[in-house]
Parts: structure tokens; C-alpha cells; sequence
DNA sequence: GTTCCTGCAAAGGTTTTGCACCATA
DNA sequence: TATGGTGCAAAACCTTTGCAGGAAC
């Protein structure tokens, strides 16, 4: 796992205990691994890593502790318009990427974009609201199927 | 209904017929139904408004006649994150809106942005992907519940 | 008359809930 | 030991599919 999941786990970890949390084994099993892999993953694929891994978890416990993870901010639902929500890890300084859903592959790509942002920053200022989060979703063709033809 | 309505419901007519499909009193409701709300609901809300209005549809009818229209590339559909996907109507000229959802009072508030639409340009762009849709969603409070606070 | 559309019912898939048991603090 | 976490099973929910009857062309 690299230093960013391992920060976030130690944060998530952290941030339960500060609401009153027990730690529980199979909690822990679906942080350890959203750490690990890095989000984007939909709830059924969690479980299924857990259970060809060290610890498997119950369905709805996956389900149970990514609604706690979410209430605490620490994880963001985004749903790509498959009938399956993934969810993303939410870090401490804001960092966050969009999605592009290849239409012929159906692979999808993680961007970032600051000019992106700056737009989004504005519009919410245009519309005097105050932003907790916000999702991008491109549907189209990428770069390897032919985006350029 | 407006003539923005009126006129998307004929051209729905129009390239469906085009496509080699025959009219069919469900589809038709559905058709009309779009048109006068202007978009933005749920199947189940179509399917519920029909049966308070003029033509009820079955659930299957409405479900397959969004996904003609959707095939047809006539509607587009926006997952809030609420679990229920809706449907926006595509019109001739591009012209399309994204969406504000309050999580205090729970409203949804349409927008554009001529910015904004030019970052995700640029964005596809940068990627080098041919876009065929995009939405982006902003999830936070709206102005009227302390946005500005 | 052939083919497609429709509606009911059933199935499918994802997510939530009830409940008994177990682990944590 | 009291409370919350876990897992199984069942339910709830949205969406799709099978099939028989009816409408459009």
C-alpha cells in the first residue's frame, strides 16, 4: 500500500474512534483494503476481494461499514451510470479526480483538472451555494478507441 | 406545453418512425408526458403521472420506452446519487442543463455554465476523447438553505 | 396477416433490514 | 457486562425479461 491509503486507513481509524466506533474485524477489512486499492470500487467488489483475501466480510457488513465511512466524510459515493455505486477515498487536502466512461471499451479513466475545478468553484459562487462535493461524469470514446477519429 | 416541448416531441415522433418503430399508445404517453415536464424524473414518477392523467402505462412500458427513446439518443440519463436514475431531455441544439442537489432541503436546482462546458471541452480535449455526454453533479447547500454562510 | 407494442407477472441485481450471536471496550 | 459489530437470511427496491393478448401497419 502506498503512504496515501496508509495515511487515509490511520485517519479513518482515527476518525470512528473520535465518533464512537468500536473497531471491529471486518470494519477494518474494508478499510485496509480501500486503502490498499485505492477506491473506485463498487461494494459487491470489495467483498469479493476480502473474500479471496486475508479477511472476508459479510455483504452487509461491506455495505454497513462503507455507510459509516460515508457519514464521516471519509469516503464519496459516485455512481457511473452502471446501476453500481463506487466510491472514492476522500483525503485530507481536498485532492479528488473525475471519470471518463469509454463507450466502446467501457474502461474508465481517472482525470484531475484544474481549470475543472476553477469552473466548478465559480459556478457554486454564481449559484450562492456552498459545495461538499461535487462529481464529473465524461461519456464518450478514449484515447485508444479512437476519441481523436 | 411549451414549444421547446412541443418540438422535441415531435422530432421523438419523427426519428422514431425514421427508426421503424410502429406508435403505441404507452409510448406515446410517455413521449408526451417528457415534453410537458421537460425531463428530469424518475420512471416511477412517469408511470405515476400517467395513472393520475390521461393514459396509464404499465412500469414495463414506460422502463422500455426510455430505453428506446435513450437509443434513439432523445434522452439522457442523470444519476443524483439517490439511487433512482432520471432522464433529461436531449434537444437538437445541445442545449442542456447540470444539477445542484441540496442536502439540506433536498431540492434539485438546474444550471448551466458556458464555462463550464468550455473546462470539460478542453478536459475531453487534454484526453484526447471524443465526448458523447457528460454530467457533472454538485451536491452541497443551495442558496436558499445557508450556501453563503 | 404479420410484426411490433403492451401489460401483467416473475425474475434479476443491488442495497437495506431483522435478528441472534460474538467481540470490543 | 453492556453495547455495538458481524453475518446470515429475508426483505425492499429499482429495473429487466418472458409471455400471452392486442394494436399498428
Amino acid at each position: 500500500m502506498n503512504a496515501r491509503g496508509r495515511a487515509w486507513a490511520e485517519r479513518a481509524y482515527r476518525e470512528l474512534a473520535a465518533r464512537g466506533h468500536r473497531s471491529g474485524g471486518a470494519r477494518s477489512a474494508v478499510i485496509e483494503e480501500l486503502a490498499r486499492g485505492g477506491g473506485c470500487c463498487t461494494a459487491a467488489e470489495l467483498a469479493h476481494r476480502l473474500r479471496d483475501g486475508s479477511r472476508p466480510a459479510g455483504t452487509a457488513s461491506v455495505y454497513r461499514a462503507l455507510g459509516v465511512l460515508h457519514e464521516a466524510g471519509l469516503v464519496h459515493p459516485v455512481d457511473l451510470g452502471d446501476g453500481e455505486r463506487r466510491w472514492e477515498l476522500v483525503y485530507d487536502d481536498g485532492a479528488h479526480h473525475h471519470h471518463l466512461v469509454c463507450e466502446r471499451c467501457g474502461r474508465t479513466v481517472s482525470f484531475d483538472d484544474t481549470a475543472l475545478e476553477q469552473a466548478i468553484a465559480a459556478v457554486a459562487g454564481r449559484l450562492g451555494a456552498r459545495l461538499a462535493a461535487h462529481d464529473v461524469v465524461l461519456h464518450g470514446r478514449c484515447s485508444a478507441c479512437g476519441g481523436r477519429d
